[in-house]
DNA sequence: AAATTAATTGAACATTCATTCAATTAATTT
DNA sequence: AAATTAATTGAATGAATGTTCAATTAATTT
């Protein structure tokens, strides 16, 4: 009875709105106000499904988190295939994907509510080690089939991650699109390395055969 | 003639009250008004010597980054002796000594202002590019003194220093002490094997000799 | 002592902010 | 049509913000 509620398709508009300006202005500059204006809506609409400013941090944190997942989206061919698979997923890491995917702004400045806020520090755990835990049954998969002989595949995936993270936080600064692109290739190098796999960029570098 | 100036200690002395608020309530939360009470100073006395709020972050993040250098701080004892100080330092990264040199969450904040300021962000490509450096220098003094034999040492100390921003971005989670101490360990023992050395930890791991 | 220069204060300003509350509008059910 | 429920608005509030400007205080030199 009553009107029916659309609560959830407008909490994801107005989390799309103020990631928008959030993106535009930085995360200390985006508004309530400015974030109801951007899709034309009245303020106290905004506190109406959030409360406070702080829980529509939260659901933003949220969505961002729910993004990094996207990264382990394959093609559905792929599927019985953990090796190819596998190279997708590194594809995806190393690759425009990442960056279409993230704001890396937004990110850090969210990152660094974990500080502050046990409940994002937790939810920023929870998501590292499930990322985490996706590339090692991955690892896995590829051990079993026979196509990868990787020791520690636990260990291996937490390394990879660790190298996505550092290598993204050095890539943000590199303004020369040619020198990023060569150290992103690198970067995967190293990633592939650890999987025990020669990337074609490093080969060809040291090629002694012949 | 006139009154003597005492800018530059003033200065120093807004950015670390500055810093001191930022640390407690965040970058975001960090206002001239708080700075100026926690020294017992007019608000204006800071725009006095900043003019805006904006060269104050300026300011701070100058701090920040000069502040990094401080790993390459090893004992004098150690001149002469690359090999002693190349250990000091990889120590120095992976110790307390980082965690006491540096808020995280305050250095976050920082970081995330580099996709929205050129100028910081070339500040810290210039940091980044110099604490690679360093590290570089270091693995080439010890090549020379054959005590090290890396083959690539800007490649090295560019992979080391990617390992360490990675690692403290997943160590920054981990709040459990013991895990955290051990995961430490595991990221300095990627660390030292890029430079074919063998950490203590991990080769008790997989010890398979008699 | 007068002149000079910098340090420092205090009042005032306009702006933006998050949030509250009551009132209204729009669906949906009985 | 009446009742119900949610969506939405609009006005208002108080607090905090960064910044400006003129005035005052304190040191240092001539």
């Amino acid at each position: 009875m009553g009107r029916r509620s659309i609560k959830e398709s407008r909490q994801k508009e107005i989390i799309e709105a103020f990631y928008t300006i959030a993106k535009k202005e930085g995360l200390e500059n985006a508004s309530i106000a400015k974030t109801a204006a951007l899709i034309n809506i009245n303020p106290s609409l905004v506190i109406h499904y959030f409360k406070t400013r702080e829980y529509l941090v939260y659901g933003l944190i949220e969505y961002i988190l729910d993004q990094y997942l996207l990264i382990y989206k394959t093609p559905a061919a792929y599927k019985g295939d953990p090796h190819k698979k596998l190279l997708k997923v590194i594809d995806n890491i190393f690759s425009h994907k990442w960056n279409v995917l993230f704001d890396d702004s937004v990110a850090y400045s969210c990152y660094s509510l974990v500080f502050r806020d046990q409940k994002v520090k937790e939810n920023y755990k929870v998501l590292l080690d499930t990322l985490r835990g996706n590339l090692r049954a991955l690892i896995e998969e590829c051990n079993q089939q026979g196509v990868l002989k990787v020791k520690d595949p636990a260990a291996v995936a937490d390394t990879i991650f660790v190298m996505v993270d550092g290598a993204y936080y050095y890539l943000s600064l590199v303004s020369n699109k040619k020198e990023y692109k060569q150290k992103l290739a690198q970067y995967k190098g190293l990633a592939l390395q650890q999987l025990n796999l020669v990337s074609p960029s490093s080969s060809g570098k040291s090629r002694q055969k012949h």
